[in-house]
RNA sequence: CGGGGCGUAGCGUAGUGGCUAGCGCGCCUGCUUUGGGAGCAGGAGACCGGGAGUUCGAAUCUCCCCGCCCCGACCA
């Protein structure tokens, strides 16, 4: 029984000031965690719970599924991440130290290398697969910035799996009994969530999806089509291509188009040459872009901006990409800013990548490639040719569901869990393979498999507090029931203690408000505050044999007998479940 | 890394060159109070992020550094 006369806790009545999420705000009030430095949280004895909580929930699924759990350590030598190159390609994001003896080492960001070198270690033959393993472990990644409280840390929890096995089939089932176990936990956990495609990233692989937890401070963008179902982060949506017919498209023409570097400007002129009818979505934007310092031009319509996040999901090895500066624009003298078309680009030498929204067949007003003007009808395919098509333009509200054309939702969330099938990328890498049934060595392809832990505790927190402070679901809360005694006699103090004992010895889990000198009030809030599921008071209806039971939820309260307390918490527990 | 904001007691804050740095919460002592963040009285707690400078005098002005938050870039 947590006993908060002496429970190692301090909550605050204000928000802290360097908080702006919900989650950040009242974990740090209701005395949860206290920040140590930009994306690093120290866990209180509250916190520490509930993280066991998640922990424990995630542990128990994972079990179930029949996976097994190692542990690694987070302190790891360089040698393992130069096979996988990553020691160079993971960049600044890796925590980087040395030994007394000055050999390098790492605090582990991701643990692919060790996993596959245990697997290497110990198996070698077909006969021991499909195997899956997984922990829970502290993670080091110096972000460049971390972000809203516990959502985006430099340091974090997180609960890694990898798959084996000796076939495509077989991997394809690892990773379905993995989604199962994830859907069962995030369940558990009482977390609104959707299953979404994404693009696997820097760790390479297929097929890769995302859990993300709808929550207006999420920092993933992705849609959903109300109709079929349809869901993908937005750097995985994919823009059907509807070539259109240009057979009756006058000639292309150039314009006068003085002072128009903009599309709005140039629509105003448009509409004032040609009375009216046109808008941005009737011009084709030329974004110049740098890739690892190439120029590239980028073909969008004139009223979306280039996603960047899509457009270098889109381009496979690129690290560096932005727009073009003033300083790039200064390399390419022929380029005429505000009024750059795809016109000519061949002769420059420049990549020229479009959007599918710009299809072949599609007409439009662009630029001229010289200073105040323009030209119209020009049409893909006619007067330029793009040399490739890439997903770059934003994905908006409305925008037509790529399998049914439905019009799409798009809505911001928290990337809770990851899976994904890594394919040999790493067993090739770090050489694992086994004998197949014909003595001969296959190399083992892998899934890989992520949640969140910590995260998840912020997310959870996220998506259940409202406006008096946080709401655990029951698994989670770091007790089940929250009893307040109040008053000046001693009767209340003890009902209430014996009341708590009881819950215990029936396996129901307690906190104890058992402080004498804060008030009644005081007591309330802080119940409130801290966000366990069912709150007892133990007062004044003690005059009539009675305490009272609330739902901290719905906020529903109720008198009870005192000698029906244990079966009403009982009743309202399972009810909760 | 680019842009913006900020750094004063455990927390939230006031203080734009001039007395011993002020207030609220929290903390300690005493009395009163005790069902919605109590009242009175008395206390403890601050090298004003750090360094250098300007000045008779710096929390306050200048320069450099450090740290934190937000937007963006970045981020299995």
């Amino acid at each position: 029984m947590l006993r908060m006369s002496t429970l190692f806790l301090r909550t605050l009545r204000d928000d802290p000031a360097d908080a702006e999420v919900p989650s950040h705000k009242l974990l740090v009030r209701a005395g949860y965690v206290r920040r140590i430095a930009a994306g690093i949280y120290s866990w209180l004895p509250l916190g520490v719970i509930t993280l066991r909580n998640v922990e424990r929930i995630i542990r128990e699924e994972m079990d179930k599924a029949g996976f097994q759990e190692v542990h690694f350590p987070a302190l790891l030598p360089r040698e393992a991440y130069e096979a996988t190159k990553r020691w160079e390609e993971y960049g600044p994001s890796l925590f980087r130290l040395q030994d007394r003896k000055g050999g390098d080492y790492l605090l582990g960001p991701t643990h692919e290398e060790m996993f596959t070198l245990m697997v290497k270690g110990e198996y070698s033959s077909y006969k021991d697969l499909p195997l899956t393993i997984y922990q829970i472990q502290t993670k080091f990644r110096d972000e460049a910035r971390p972000r809203s409280g516990i959502i985006r840390g430099r340091e974090f929890v997180m609960k890694d799996s990898y798959s084996f096995d000796l076939t495509d089939e077989g991997l394809d089932i690892s990773y379905q009994k993995h989604r199962d176990a994830y859907i069962s936990t995030f369940d558990r956990l009482h977390l609104k969530y959707n299953i979404v495609k994404a693009v696997s990233g820097a760790m390479g692989g297929s097929k890769s999806e995302e859990f993300l937890a709808p929550c207006p401070t999420g920092e993933d963008t992705y849609v959903l089509c109300p109709k079929c179902g349809f869901a993908a982060n937005v750097e995985a949506v994919v823009t059907k291509v509807t070539p259109a017919d240009a057979s009756k498209v006058p000639a292309m023409e150039e314009l006068d188009t003085p002072n128009t570097p903009t599309i709005d400007s140039l629509v105003a002129i448009l509409n004032e040459k040609f009375g009216g009818g046109f808008t941005g979505a009737a011009t084709l934007k030329n974004v110049m872009l740098m890739a690892d310092n190439k120029a590239i031009s980028v073909l969008v319509p004139g009223d979306r901006e280039v996603d960047l996040k899509r457009l270098q999901a889109g381009l496979a090895g690129v690290e560096e990409l932005h727009t073009f500066e003033e300083d790039d624009f200064a390399k390419f003298p022929t380029l005429v800013k505000g009024y750059i078309g795809p016109q000519d680009a061949a002769k420059s030498g420049i990549t020229v990548y479009a959007d599918p929204r710009v299809a072949p067949g599609t007409s439009w007003v662009t630029g001229a490639n010289k200073l105040n003007r323009h030209a119209r009808y020009v049409v893909n395919g006619r007067d330029f040719t793009p040399d490739a098509y890439i997903e770059a333009a934003e994905i908006r509200e409305g925008d037509a569901c790529p399998d049914c054309a439905t019009a799409v939702v798009i809505d911001r969330a928290i990337e809770i869990g990851h899976i994904f099938q890594l394919g040999r990328k790493y067993a090739d890498a770090l050489g694992l393979t086994v004998l197949d049934q014909n003595g001969k060595s296959q190399v083992v392809t892998m899934g890989s498999y992520g949640i969140g832990v910590s995260r998840a505790v912020a997310a959870i927190a996220e998506q259940s507090y409202d406006q008096i402070g946080l709401s655990w679901p029951l698994e989670v809360a770091p007790a089940k029931v929250h009893i307040v005694a109040t008053g000046k006699e001693d009767l209340p103090f003890d009902t209430a203690a014996e009341i708590g004992a009881k819950l215990e010895a029936a396996g129901i889990s307690v906190m104890l408000d058992d402080r004498r000198d804060p008030s009644a009030g005081v007591k309330f809030k802080d119940a409130e505050l801290i966000g366990i599921p069912v709150i007892i008071v133990v007062g004044k209806s003690l005059a009539d044999g009675n305490i009272e039971l609330r739902n901290r939820k719905s906020g529903e309260k109720s008198e009870v007998a005192v000698d029906k307390a244990v079966a009403a918490v009982a009743a309202l527990i399972a009810s909760l479940s």
